[in-house]
DNA sequence: GTTCTAGAAC
DNA sequence: GTTCTAGAAC
């Protein structure tokens, strides 16, 4: 179908399942009939599901090669939704329908990855609902000739400010709303109005796949974008960037010539560490001392000039201003975190709005020279969607200003230091964040290791549940926690103290048969309610260690105790039921207080499992094995920890095969029948106990 | 953590 | 009509 827009723009679709004479044809069919298209000067939507970052590709390279701007609307939508929309459909081009659509959209669903700025699409739009859908079909059904949509990301459900544990407990921030607000206030404010003539195919976007791409012609737009652009523009997109501005140069009046040298000495240093990460030091004018010097310095050095180097621009606009797509910027805060003071800071406060003042609130209150913090900026914040930077780094380096706090009065050898330190923590946060971006990573492992993007795992200062790094914070919070007896200060309701009363009196409770083993560092407890056929708590009896996020390295022994009387246990259930297998972990924000290991068998086959935050509990990345918190604990000094909540509320799917399923019974059914092997994850480091592998679990 | 239940989904 | 979820209360 090729729909005239009203407005005059000829649009072309092209999809895969008609290419061939109204018959499913191939890719390279598309991308020819795209390219041709592109030729004859028409806009193109690309209606293919292209969920997958490679599939997409050599779409966007296409765009790219004829200087189009690429968009991509992508659909969303829940699992069960696609599901149960699928299996229903009649007379679908490509015959993804009844029984047979339920395995097509699961295997594709498996394999769905977000697209990304980085990407080279200029603009992305997310579609969650049906609303969304029609308004996405609006805006670019009316979208005239001398109409352009602006860049960035639009309507993407916010990844959100990582909450706090306590946060769970005391109230839960209503970030659906503020997410609602921002999708709707984006696409309204770019929907053009009085044009209701669809010619796109509403039905199509909403059935027949989760990802639909377009490739827009628009020549005059990239012109708008000035001569930096051209120079950058075409630079590798794949590549996770960080922006960061001088530190401490200009108000705290650093010596250029000691911080450019620093500047050098971590950024080269970092880029030869770390693959798929490119550094940018930006300032704003062309005669910057600190650009020149850091360029002389560098073209010293060999290392990878595409993946470290400098540029001239705002920061707060390197995408639309400058062609230039950076992630992540850093911010040149103040002690407080707080907005304006001039220079970088306020420029980017301002620029990213409200937001990101919320967004840091959760993540810190005051900073230290030569620490910083990642701070994920919600998708309402306009630097997110019309920059697509996702987080800000504040960090806060040394100062030589005798008007301003902590000055080290011309001592260059700690200021040197801190200045080492404060860009080293941002790089750090960096690498954290770039690991977690999707493509930057293939095994869930690493993906909830820095999900949150806060976490540094390097630092130890640095906080951990979206708490601070400060030093000042983290005093007044064990002074907090010492009256509470515990190292964290999470209130925890009446019903989550049994545990705390079993682990303190055992004694009292040993003639229960639900109490297996009582020993001076824990006690083991057949869980009261059981979430598969074999579940056991092995309880930590140390006082005030409530959660994994109280664990430090001096609880390395106390946990090895903990795993091996696990393994201990799960040996005498497998002598007893040689079908079954077991998984020792703990639960990332556990419900119950005192620090307790699930020790619990695969089948998931209880009564007990009811619910889907049960279900996502033992089976997402919510759920810490063992290993390898023993293994985070012993390298980083504490375990690393995504509280996400929204892990728990993730769609069903089956922890061998990955299927999604609508609801916890059909679920439930399913895990009684499948067969398929466990996911390799899994497999490895020996997270999975059972007979067959004779697996012990100790290395 | 569980229980209860209103109301959404089917 | 029944089934299932999700939020409040404990």
């Amino acid at each position: 179908m090729a729909g005239a827009a009203a407005a005059g723009r000829p649009w072309a679709r092209v999809c895969q399942d008609t290419i061939g004479k109204g018959k499913a044809g191939t890719k390279i069919q598309c991308l020819k009939a795209a390219a041709d298209a592109l030729k004859e000067g028409k806009s193109v939507l690309i209606d293919r599901c292209n969920l997958e970052r490679e599939q997409r590709s050599d779409f966007v390279k296409l765009g790219c090669t004829v200087q189009a701007d690429v968009h991509a609307v992508f659909l969303d939508l829940p699992a069960k939704v696609c599901i149960s929309r699928s299996v229903s459909r009649t007379s679908h081009e490509g015959n993804v329908q009844g029984g047979m659509a339920a395995m097509v959209v699961n295997r594709m669903l498996k394999n769905k990855q977000a697209p990304l700025l980085t990407e080279g699409f200029s603009r992305i739009t997310f579609c969650t609902d049906d609303d969304d859908i029609k308004k996405a079909v609006d805006m670019y059904s009316a979208l005239g000739p001398s109409h352009s949509l602006a860049s960035g990301v639009f309507g993407q459900k916010s990844k959100g400010p990582v909450q706090t544990g306590i946060m769970k407990f005391l109230k839960k921030a209503d970030t659906s709303s503020v997410n609602k607000s921002s999708g709707t206030m984006v696409t309204s404010s770019e929907r053009k109005t009085g044009q209701q003539n669809t010619t796109l195919k509403q039905e199509n976007l909403e059935a027949g796949g989760a990802c639909s791409m377009q490739v827009e012609k628009k020549l005059d737009n990239l012109k708008e974008k000035g001569e930096q652009s051209k120079e950058r523009v075409s630079s590798d997109t794949s590549l996770c960037t960080l922006a960061f501005p001088s530190i401490s140069t200009a108000d705290f009046q650093f010596d250029l010539e000691k911080a450019s040298e620093v500047i050098v000495d971590a950024a080269t240093d970092f880029v030869q560490k770390h693959d798929n990460v490119r550094l940018v030091l930006v300032d704003l004018s062309q005669k910057s001392r600190i650009l020149s010097l850091v360029k002389d310095k560098a073209a010293k050095k060999s290392f990878d000039s595409s993946r470290f180097f400098t540029f001239v621009g705002d920061i707060t606009q390197l995408h639309s201003k400058g062609g230039l797509q950076c992630n992540v910027i850093a911010n040149a805060a103040n002690w407080r975190l707080k907005p304006g003071g001039g220079g970088v800071n306020a420029a980017i406060f301002n620029a990213a709005g409200e937001a990101l003042q919320h967004a840091t609130k959760e993540c810190a209150d005051t900073l230290r020279p030569g620490n910083s913090v990642a701070v994920p900026l919600p998708s309402t914040s306009p630097l997110h969607q019309q920059e697509g930077v996702t987080h800000v780094i504040h960090v806060l380096g040394p100062n030589m200003n005798p008007m301003r706090p902590d000055c080290l009065k011309n001592d260059y050898t700690k200021g040197c230091n801190v200045l080492r330190e404060a860009y080293n923590s941002v790089f750090e946060n960096f690498a954290s964040i770039a690991r977690s971006y999707p493509g930057k990573q293939n095994d869930e492992t690493s993906s909830r290791k820095s999900a949150s993007g806060v976490i540094s795992p390097n630092d130890s200062k640095t906080k951990r549940e979206g708490i601070d790094d400060s030093e000042r914070t983290k005093k007044s919070r064990e002074e907090d926690n010492k009256k509470n007896g515990g190292v964290t200060n999470k209130t925890w309701g009446s019903w989550a103290q049994s545990l705390y009363e079993v682990a303190m009196h055992p004694e009292k409770y040993k003639n229960a048969d639900s109490i297996l083993e009582i020993s001076d560092e824990f006690v083991v407890l057949k869980d009261l309610y059981p979430k598969a056929k074999r579940h056991v708590l092995v309880i930590s009896r140390t006082d005030g260690l409530d959660s994994l996020a109280d664990v430090k390295k001096v609880h390395l022994p106390l946990l090895r105790s903990l795993h091996s009387a696990g393994l201990k246990w799960a040996h005498k259930f497998l002598e007893e039921d040689a079908s079954l297998t077991f998984r020792l972990g703990y639960h990332s924000v556990p419900s119950m207080r005192q620090l307790h290991l699930h020790v619990i068998s695969q089948d998931f086959n209880s009564p007990s499992l009811k619910n889907k935050k049960h279900w996502n509990s033992f089976t997402s990345a919510f759920f810490l094995d063992s290993v390898d918190v023993m293994d985070d604990v012993d390298q980083h000094g504490s375990a690393t920890i995504n509280p996400d909540e929204k892990l728990l509320a993730m769609e069903l799917r089956c922890h061998r095969c990955r299927s999604a399923h609508p609801n916890i019974p059909k679920l439930k059914s399913h895990i009684g029948a499948c067969k398929s092997p466990f996911p390799s994850h899994l497999l490895k480091k020996d997270k999975l106990l059972s007979v067959s592998t004779g697996r012990t679990g100790c290395s």
